[in-house]
RNA sequence: GGGCGAUUAACUCAGCGGCUAGAGUGCCUCCCCUACACGGAGGAAGUCGUGGGUUCGAAUCCCUCAUCGCCCACCA
């Protein structure tokens, strides 16, 4: 394979991709004796309606990196994909195709047809975001791709919505409930957001009865919910109104008679001091109510007009009614008056609609026993939070938990398995009941199934399992739960993660499950949670829709490669910090994938047909960039892994980066060229055997961020290595375990580092060429220094193109040279023209300023008595060298000037 | 109102008790040399948000305040 100058991901994602589908390996391996056991990821199933945004993109790189780390590893890897069915967020989606295309609202259609039309819909568009998961170059195992509203899904809904009714928390009830009135549904608190905006309060007075003329004023946001008022409440020890309690008001418009009550829940500060009383409309006046054995009163319909109760405004939408009822109000003088008023509004997360709480008869599971265990989980260390700061809020949550609206007045979901008799008694079955048949318990004929589906996170909740097959006793149940990880949003630690926790505790049993390793709760579904960074726009805004500031990843994959994308988004997000983003961040990605796709073609440039295996032991080397490569390339891959094995993918990320680019790039493919020139010698040949055994480690760590490069650039060094396996999965990750990770070498490499900078240092400083042959006197004060240069002098000479070197203990600079100090070594460059040395004095002189200060604050600090009795040992010992390698340096730099 | 996070180079971020505080981008100078100009070499650039405290020692730990962001609660 003949690779191109520079790498176009275009030219090969698809064809990988489409390798790696056919190879089967996204399967998990099949157990054996090499098996390290089964290791599982259930993906967060995106909505079907979805687009690919760059939450999305980050969290399934980050999904996929862990699962090729541990499939590389030898683990049965398998990551689950699938779809939710959302069912708001579709229904509103096909309801307004079906208008826009055939003019036609739901209801025309009938309840059938209507969800048969999603299911359509759902056929034609619904994999649009597995497919965009793909060009990502997700690993998924596609083969077992699930989808929330499937058969087998609604099996495992019904079983355990019929386990909660038989215990007894499921209960139906009229209870105050967040109402959305454009979609028409009860919506769930988590599904509600509140909105600072500016708004009116409104003051309104309400007659006296039995005292002609006076009145009690009450403020209100909403004046039109008055129609529904059944009380007014003023504070117990307000003197304005005490009084008054006990006494009866008169509702104007209405001429309904409600009683002045006293409750400590009243500020008295705020507004007038009384507040009216709305128990159908308001959450804290349904609880006010509920005290005062006060009557409910709902106006408003489902669609938010007002109903009969409203008198005179019924049928107006209530953004009319209120209107018309500050008009009258206003006409009978008893408007008081109208202020400014910051205040929150709650709007439905579906339809941006201002949520209405209305009293309606709703199913609730009862939370409180479900969400022990759940609490136990965290405390017990059965489940661990990455990073750890969301245990917190995870907490938070289960311990003040309410009880969980279920039942949602949709048609797209799993309609809720209640059957009714003819006295409305109802029954849960796992089956369904047929029309006339006898109630089981009443043995009264079946006369209708409940209405309402279920609200979408109740079939969710079960995802970890139900798409193993649960509640049948499977293989695949048996074999991947629990799973191991599970990486997600932040914003949906409630809505999801604790009711999955919830859900593996109160419905696997354990014995249908793998044996517990080390004593570890089978039931608990994941052992990691992991949450991701928020990707934010430039800005530092959240990258929304209706912003519509959104990034496309897609666009991305299009201009830089699914890798640069990836890499790019690890290499931006550490430990879940929030990330600003904009579109040219990427391109840090891409120029790395660039350099490794080139570095590769310089090293199959030099590959031939002899190419040795070599050993992973540094010190089977005689060559001393040998000798350091190869530590550097074990030292790489064991952080590399501990990173990953800690899931700090970050970490991981930018150690392999500075490792190829730093290491590998800049220095040893530099110092294999000098090789190469005949390439017939040993150590020709030993490079080449370095060179291939290095890049094939490089890539194989590489392949969980970079899964397409790694996997091409491997393809072609097989062709060289008589190698054949893709990456994907037959290629175990590289084992660090006797890797040497130190060694004499490492400081006898930083050395000629350190002389080769000098020199190129002073050759830019003063103009020379960098390639100009200069004859360089090195004084080195240190022995051991003087011999790693005499002895790798050769090596010096040709990275730093000298052409001759003298290595000394002690020099004097002579008038025509320059000179550069790199510690304690000094490197006096002879020079045949006049040059100018301004600018090299200039960096000196910065330089000595700066050593300077550095000896000072050591000085300063090993003067100390208190330091040198107290700090740790190593550390006191460490900052008397480093002051005595600054001094000598500063000596070194300050003579040198003085004759400049 | 309660909680969480952030504040470090021009920008985006690392560093979280002991390096003369780092990286990537951008900037300046030089360089197409048998992988890569999407590159190489070198350089400039920071009172580590404010004010206190703990400590021999603080960017790092504690407290105060400020600014920004997120979550929870919800004074009608």
């Amino acid at each position: 394979m003949e690779l191109g100058k520079t790498f176009d991901p275009k030219q090969h994602e698809a064809a990988i991709y489409g390798a790696w589908e056919k190879s089967g390996g996204f399967a998990p391996r099949p157990p054996g004796a090499d098996s390290l056991g089964p290791f599982t990821i259930m993906i967060p199933p995106p909505n079907v309606t979805g687009v690919l945004h760059m939450g999305h993109a980050l969290n399934n790189t980050i999904q996929d990196i862990v699962i090729r780390h541990r499939r590389m590893q030898g683990y049965e890897a398998l990551w689950l994909p699938g779809t939710d069915h959302a069912g708001i967020a579709t229904q509103a989606v096909v309801e307004k195709k079906l208008l826009k295309e055939q003019g036609k609202k739901r209801e025309a259609l009938g309840r059938e047809a209507f969800v048969a039309e999603i299911w359509k819909w759902k056929e034609e568009h619904g994999t649009a975001i597995l497919e965009q998961l793909r060009r990502l170059g997700a690993s998924c195992d596609w083969s077992r791709t699930r989808f929330t509203l499937e058969a087998g899904m609604s099996e495992a809904v019904r079983e355990s919505f019929v386990r909660l009714w038989e215990k007894g928390l499921i209960y139906r009830g009229a209870r105050l409930v967040n109402w959305d009135c454009v979609l028409e549904t009860a919506v769930s608190d988590d599904e509600i957001e509140m909105v600072t905006r500016k708004d009116k309060l409104y003051f309104l007075r309400y007659p006296v009865e039995g005292q002609t003329g006076r009145t009690v004023s009450v403020a209100t946001t909403r004046p039109e919910t008055m129609v529904g008022d059944t009380g007014v409440a003023v504070h117990p020890q307000d003197e304005r109104y005490r009084d008054l309690v006990g006494k009866f008001l008169t509702l104007p418009l209405i001429g309904r008679r409600i009683p002045v009550v006293a409750d400590e829940s009243v500020e008295r500060k705020f507004g007038t001091g009384a507040v009216k009383i709305t128990p159908g409309h308001d959450p804290a006046d349904y609880e006010r109510g509920q005290r005062f054995h006060l009557p409910i009163v709902s106006v408003l319909t489902k669609d938010g007009k007002l109903n009969e109760e409203g008198g005179p405004f019924a049928g107006m939408p209530r953004e009319k009614a209120r209107t018309a009822i500050l008009a009258a109000l206003e006409e009978q003088g008893l408007l008081e008056k109208t202020e400014e008023l910051e205040h929150n509004v709650p709007l439905s997360d579906r339809s941006k609609s201002i949520i209405e709480p209305m009293v309606s008869e709703q199913w609730f599971v009862k939370m409180a026993p479900l969400a022990g265990p759940a609490i136990e989980a965290v405390r017990s260390g059965q489940l661990r939070f990455v990073p750890e700061r969301w245990t917190k809020v995870y907490l938070d949550w289960l311990l003040n938990v309410r009880d969980w609206c279920i039942s949602r007045q949709l048609w797209w979901g799993h309609r809720i398995p209640v059957w009714y008799d003819e006295d409305s008694v109802p029954f849960a079955s796992r089956t369904d009941l047929a029309i006339g048949s006898p109630h089981p318990i009443t043995k009264k004929p079946i006369v209708r199934q409940d209405e309402d589906v279920l609200d979408t996170w109740a079939s969710s909740y079960l995802w970890p399992f139900a798409t193993l097959g649960w509640p049948a006793k499977s293989e695949d149940l048996a074999r991947f739960y629990p799973t191991q990880f599970l990486s997600t949003a932040r914003d949906i630690i409630y809505l999801w993660v604790a009711r999955m926790v919830m859900a593996g505790y109160e419905f696997i049993d354990p014995k249908t499950v793998q044996a517990a390793k080390n004593g570890a709760d089978v039931r608990c579904p994941f052992s990691v949670v992991n949450i991701h960074a928020t990707v934010l726009d430039a800005q530092g805004r959240r990258m929304s829709k209706s912003l519509g500031n959104g990034i496309d990843p897609i666009e991305m994959i299009e201009k830089y490669g699914a890798d640069a994308v990836r890499l790019s988004l690890i290499l931006l997000t550490n430990e879940g910090q929030d990330v600003k983003l904009s579109p040219d961040r990427f391109d840090q990605g891409y120029r790395f994938a660039n350099k490794v796709w080139n570095a590769t073609r310089f090293v199959l440039a030099n590959l031939d047909g002899g190419n040795p295996e070599v050993s992973r032991d540094p010190a089977a080397f005689d060559t001393l960039e040998d000798q350091w490569i190869v530590t550097r390339r074990n030292v790489t891959l064991a952080n590399v892994s501990k990173a990953l094995d800690e899931y700090r993918f970050n970490d991981a990320a930018s150690e392999l980066y500075a490792f190829i680019w730093n290491d590998f790039c800049d220095w040893y493919l530099e110092l294999a060229k000098g090789r190469f020139t005949d390439s017939a010698t040993d150590s020709a040949r030993t490079a080449r055997g370095v060179l291939a055994s290095v890049l094939s480690d490089t890539l194989a760590m590489l392949h969980p961020f970079m899964p397409f490069l790694s996997e091409v650039l491997w393809e072609a060094l097989g062709e060289k290595l008589a190698r054949k396996q893709p990456l994907l999965m037959n290629t175990r990750w590289p084992s660090s375990k006797d890797a040497a990770l130190g060694g004499s070498w490492m400081q006898s490499m930083e050395t000629i580092q350190t002389l080769v900078r000098a020199v190129r240092n002073v050759r830019a400083l003063t103009m020379l060429g960098e390639r100009t042959p200069l004859a360089a006197t090195i004084v080195a004060k240190d022995g051991a220094d003087r011999q790693v240069l005499t002895q790798h002098q050769n090596t010096c000479k040709t990275i730093a193109f000298l052409s001759e070197i003298t290595v000394a203990e002690s020099a004097s600079r002579p008038p025509a040279s320059a000179v550069a100090v790199a510690g304690t070594i000094e490197v006096i460059v002879q020079l045949t023209s006049d040059v100018d040395l301004s600018k090299l004095k200039e960096v000196l002189e910065k330089r000595l300023a700066k050593g300077k200060s550095g000896i000072e604050a050591l000085e300063r600090k090993l003067s100390n008595a208190a330091f040198v009795e107290k700090a740790d040992p190593g550390i006191v010992a460490g900052e008397r060298a480093r002051l005595q390698e600054i001094r000598v340096e500063n000596e070194l730099i300050a003579r040198n000037l003085a004759g400049m």
